[in-house]
DNA sequence: TTCAGCTCTTGATCCAGGTCAATTCGCGCC
DNA sequence: GGCGCGAATTGACCTGGATCAAGAGCTGAA
């Protein structure tokens, strides 16, 4: 009855069980056929922290699905200064349709667990399917929301701001269960120092004095450099400059 | 016969003539019948120079085409810091499909000539024309790609570099025609220089100081404080950081 | 023409965050 | 356990750009 159903149960690659369990991703608008179609050229794999998934200015073959981990995309200049210009977390669609070749790096942040599919089935399905299409223009809209989100942060705030803004980024992303009501947030962070800093437009050492501040304000605890307790969310809050 | 032009010469409201001649905005996607009854509920308007289009959180009931003129798009703190976090130059599309408030504030930053049309009306026609719907991922495509570029310079860039790579981008937006291997181009800032702090995270004093380098060093020469002529363009190249 | 109200420039000083340089921590490996 | 090595912290110092403060240049109105 339920063919999309099947195409999991049959042991065909996972495509979508990732992403229509949060109402995102690509699969969600493709007919049962479609689907189908779609799930015999695609591939589930797992790539490790640190692997590059696209270079800069290469030839894009695939799309894939995010189903886990974080993937980071960054911009280098021709001395070395990087700036990651976009995380994507599952269920996102990573991939820039319409181009040939990427104007950014993509490169697993954590592990990672993709669900990829050649540029050419997807771009068919596009043509074919409105909903599809649709689907790539909400989630390209938030995208750019947040990197306008982002703009103003790089642009305007200190670098204790751009910190407390980064850490409630993560919170909000890694546990979205979790309500404005919780005094307590807990996470691990997918970046090391060396990330966030190029996520921030800082240097490590500023990300780390930042951090120790707020530990030493009672704000922040965190366990191992990696797992992150947000004592008052509030006050978290309160620092990252609204 | 062509019932587009018939549009046109009947006096409706200019709807589409800009954006056809260069191949984006929102019209060239309809057909006939669409595009009448676009047209019935379309208004050409001009807006002042500082004029707020949209407020921040404001609701947006209409969507525009911007014929002529420049809009910015900025996000401000509590205590008032500002970050311009994009520039719409004709004959971009102006609004965000799918939200009724508006995440940012718009203000002509030139007089600008506007064609407006009810966010139901365009709505509407978004369900009904698939291709409509794609000439707008693909301008929010290319506002991503845009508004990325824009973080690898407010992160890592330094203030002479920022200010070399803001005149790059308005002399490729104001003249398309300009070619790489034209030696002088010149143009109007479409900013002043607090608008320009603002885009590039900088302050006005900063800016001023910048270009007062870059004419010391024969790059640039301004006259009347906005009219600007690049000496040679790969000088400038080179002070943008590639 | 003069004046008012701006925008822009220029100078002097200050400080947030960068740079350079040790440690110290965490973790896998023998 | 001890060792090695990359990641993170911490300290001392420096500097690019912010801040504060004059002044100069445009523009428009009377």
């Amino acid at each position: 009855m339920n063919l999309r159903q099947d195409v999991h149960t049959a042991g065909i690659p996972v495509l979508c069980q990732a992403c229509e369990a949060r109402h995102r991703g690509v699969c969600g608008a493709l007919d049962s056929d479609q689907l189908v179609a779609l799930a015999k050229s695609s591939s589930k794999q797992t790539i490790v922290s640190g692997a590059e998934l696209v270079g800069d200015m290469e030839t894009v073959d695939h799309y894939s699905n995010v189903l886990a981990g974080v993937v980071k995309l960054t911009k280098t200049l021709s001395d070395g200064r990087q700036q990651i210009v976009g995380l994507q977390f599952a269920p996102d669609f990573l991939g820039r349709p319409f181009k040939t070749e990427s104007a950014v790096n993509a490169e697993a942040a954590t592990n990672v667990s993709l669900c990829s599919f050649p540029k050419a089935a997807i771009e068919r399905m596009l043509k074919q399917s409105p909903e599809l299409e649709h689907r790539l223009l909400r989630q390209t809209l938030k995208e750019l929301d947040e990197a306008r989100d982002w703009m103003l942060t790089l642009g305007r705030k200190t670098a204790s701001e751009k910190v407390a803004s980064f850490l409630l980024l993560i919170a909000n992303h890694i546990d979205p269960t979790m309500n404005e009501g919780e005094e307590k947030v807990t996470f691990d962070l997918p970046l090391t120092r060396a990330d966030i800093a190029d996520f921030l437009g800082l240097t490590i050492e500023t990300v780390s004095r930042q951090l120790t501040k707020l530990r030493a304000d009672g704000v922040i605890s965190i366990e191992n450099n990696r797992h992150v307790t947000v004592a008052r969310r509030e006050r978290l809050e309160a620092r990252a400059g609204h």
